[in-house]
DNA sequence: CGTCGGATTGAAGATACTCAACATGAGTGG
DNA sequence: CCACTCATGTTGAGTATCTTCAATCCGACG
């Protein structure tokens, strides 16, 4: 039989026999076990080779300020722990072993070898699939560890900043055409709550929000109270080039 | 100057001036403006080509029980909205335009070209991440959504599936050694409060924990209970083939 | 036998929810 | 042009879920 990772990925794919023996070796290289709490990969590390799960348990997690500590995502055996990691530049979060865990190392050669049959294009397209997946997490750290306050403004500068990417902010406001209660379905707020916390940050002075235009009247007190830190949207070019980009939302991470 | 997708891909990848050419014009094919409210993608259907937002704002939501709504993620121009749909087998959420939309349909056979470049390899890594993101998603609703009873079930029974799939479960026990601090870190909970959730489960007869393998007593309350519906999963299989997979989780969706 | 991580329980308090009334403002039809 | 309606935003009061803090218990392990 082959291993967890061909079994789990047969569910949506038909692999050719030599698909099959090529996907099953990928995984019969060097293992590595990893001790109760340790670190697998680490925030900001770029992943050198790919992880897979052979036996035990680890997590997705995320260390926030105080202490507090968001789980994302439980890695059982069969699932790959870092293809984001090789993708894009570095891990936007942790992974630990929960358990004693074994992981297989893909062959980098291997691995390297798929990277280069993609079309610049179908990589680009990885890569946006992964931010998004990024983003996605920022939510469930959101809705799982921060209050009202924190949650509407780590949002809002989120959006901030990648409406400047797009060139459809300027420094500070950006179109927001939304709802008190679309706001509320997605922080997972009461429409009630949400405007009373709204209504709190206007009058501190923090934000404006007038025909559908959000203007966030102090940035950097927005980022604090957010408690932003952009890494997440992988927005670091790592080639050189024309800094355009990094003009347009460099400022805000 | 290219689109917004071109411009928000070279962030990451820098492609040759003919990638570029053929990404720009990917997106020179035909407009569909959608009204306020109006459904872009329909959960459950398979996508026929792919949209880019060109202008206005959309939203990945998920209508729950009870009117509930949970917005899982914005979508302002620049951004693809279904490449999951077309990858996957169907959408699990639907996408709606939150202003006046205007989306471009990339051409279906420039798409299809895409998808035929890769080996049935990346293909098949590209599931793997989409689906996680789905779970991703999943935990977004319940954190966003459900109270404390309905986010262990459903995160019990989610775990329940998956080590079924890869054949580490029997019909209703699985080995889940965690602590209930981290099921708190994961579900966005105190421990105290798991801890008197699961009690109650517990003296409720609907599960059982002991020596780090958690047993479900009734797996259809449980479903019930969590509001299970395993299609952000994907696990039906397109093709026809040998039903074990199906065998080994398909009574849980 | 003592220690330590984890589980359990109690009591008090806070954040966020529910229900419900009322305000505002854009759009519609008389 | 005004009255009406409907969606959205705003405010108040009572409540509940979940948190916080703290004590206690339990089992594994040296």
């Amino acid at each position: 039989m082959g291993n967890l990772l061909t079994k789990k990925l047969e569910q949506f794919v038909r692999f050719s026999p030599a698909e099959r023996q090529r996907l099953d070796q990928l995984a019969e290289k060097r293992r590595k076990t990893y001790a109760p709490g340790e670190l697998i990969f680490k925030e900001g590390k770029k992943a050198e080779f790919v992880l897979l799960v052979v036996s035990g348990l680890a997590a997705r997690c995320k260390i926030l300020s105080e202490g507090r500590r968001q789980i994302m995502a439980f890695l059982i055996p069969g699932d790959l722990c870092d293809v984001e990691g090789f993708v894009l530049n570095a891990m936007d979060h942790d992974i630990v072993a929960v358990t004693e865990t074994v992981c297989a190392q893909l062959a980098v050669a291997d691995v390297e070898e798929l990277l280069t049959e993609m079309s610049a294009l179908t990589r680009a397209l990885w890569w946006s699939t992964m931010t998004e997946s990024a983003v996605l997490r920022e939510r469930i750290i959101d809705q799982g560890s921060r209050d009202a306050r924190e949650r509407i403004c780590h949002l809002l500068y989120e959006m901030l900043v990648r409406y400047r990417v797009v060139g459809l902010a300027n420094s500070h406001s950006f179109p927001f055409p939304i709802t008190q209660e679309q706001l509320a379905d997605a922080t997972g707020m009461t429409p009630v709550h949400v405007n009373r916390t709204l209504s709190e940050l206007k009058t501190e002075g923090l934000i404006r929000w007038k025909d559908k235009t959000v203007s966030i009247l102090d940035v950097p007190r927005l980022k604090e109270i957010a408690q932003f830190d952009g890494c997440y949207l992988h927005l670091e070019r790592t080639f050189q080039g024309d800094a355009e980009v990094a003009e347009r939302a460099g400022d805000l991470l």
